[in-house]
DNA sequence: GAGTGGTCTAGACCACTTT
DNA sequence: AAGTGGTCTAGACCACTCA
């Protein structure tokens, strides 16, 4: 172990007191200038443990009601949706990327719905494939909104991943991810080398530039040998 | 709108900035010092709003290399993974909880695996179904650690769901989630009211708590209603 | 060695909520 | 009205990392 700052041993205080039981859930914690004498420091010390406490929804703090031992209950937990081909690539498996389809068409009502644009404006649709050594690991189908990016009508996408060229040129400031499970189709299982019917994990993400909707993409992922992973800690 | 406080102005800066496109990845936000001097504040207020940008990913900072904009490959969007009864009430449905089975027996090698004990030690598993206006909406299978969790030895889970059980009783200090879609076998789409080979959406969870499993459990949701959402933001 | 962020202090005043 | 957290200041010194 390293000499822990005082922030962090004010932290640590209290996050194992609350684990060890001695204060559950609702309990009051000692106010800020009192754990301030208690350790010798200053309340912004103090102040800087509790309030990232409570940002980790460890504690809850209310002016005057004071800090109190949050319930576990309302805590939940992170999930990271990594990006497949550094995924692949931390897995020492070889990354491919493989074009399927590119075309420019008019927004069908669903696509238009999702991208937020009248039905029938002409957005960009790209079908693709991502091998993990040369098998196939994730089906990608995407829209692109022409308007928020015009640069994409002049991009083939045939080497380059639209994620992977979309993320070098434009920043985002809102994402929404939808997963579920559904059956493959005929369709879907041949790009996957699956049978049809195998349950496939699919995963929606759509991307927003102030408002305005960039992409809307629909991964499809073999059920059998992809998982979504994640760890985390209450504090 | 109200009167940001200066670290929120200085977030909302540097925010607009990055947003905007004006600083993209990689560029060199200026030194504390100066966007003190900018803001007319004490750098403290601005090493606040940086330290939170850094902690949301959205800038890295490294001593005397100063603060960059960070590549938005790097981030990624939290999911929630909420507690069932809360999520059924929240869609305006009732709860329901129903208890299938409850045994303790011996750890078999996969069990044993998950709640890292010694092959055949004692555990607890119980099965329920939890149903949103009397359909069906979630399996779930779980097994406690008797040795972390004795008291659960005179609990029949009749009429609690183990989660909250537990979640009344026990701290936790970790948790890991896994993330799949399987087909559903005939017993699980008998539960589940659908037919077998139908996509669902599995979810396996193990608490922690300081270096011992609490439980294991595993959900099953039909995939053709079930679907776990998110929304984020960069920063 | 020099320049950046990381943390801390010992106050101060404000904002909010409960009594 | 009083008590709590929320924020800010104007310094200070330390830790790390690059040149």
């Amino acid at each position: 172990m390293s000499r822990p700052s005082p922030y962090r041993a004010v932290k640590a205080h209290v996050l194992a007191r609350i684990r060890s039981g001695e204060w559950p859930p609702g309990t009051l914690v000692p106010r800020e200038e009192d754990l301030a004498e208690t350790f010798g420091c200053a309340r912004m010390t103090v102040h800087r443990a509790l309030r990232e406490l409570a940002d980790e929804g460890v504690v809850e703090r209310r002016r005057r009601a004071g800090t109190r031992v949050a319930l576990p209950t309302t805590r939940t937990a992170p999930v990271e949706i990594p990006r497949v081909d550094r995924e692949v690539e931390a897995m020492g498996a070889s990354y491919r990327y493989l074009r399927l389809a590119r075309a420019t068409e008019p927004a069908s009502p669903s696509a238009a719905a999702r991208l937020g644009v009248p039905e029938g404006t002409e957005v960009l649709r790209v079908e693709c494939l991502h091998h993990a050594n040369d098998s196939p690991f994730q089906l990608e189908e995407r829209w692109i909104s022409l308007d928020v990016v015009p640069a994409a009508r002049e991009e083939s996408f045939a080497d380059v991943a639209p994620n992977v060229w979309l993320l070098e040129r434009l920043p985002w400031s809102d994402v929404e991810h939808v997963i579920g499970a559904t059956n493959a189709t005929r369709k879907v299982a041949g790009h996957l080398g699956i049978e049809p019917g195998e349950a496939v994990l699919e995963v929606e993400r759509r991307t927003w530039l102030e408002r305005r909707v960039i992409t809307y993409v629909r991964f499809l992922h073999p059920g059998r040998f992809y998982r979504l992973r994640t760890a985390g800690r209450p504090g």
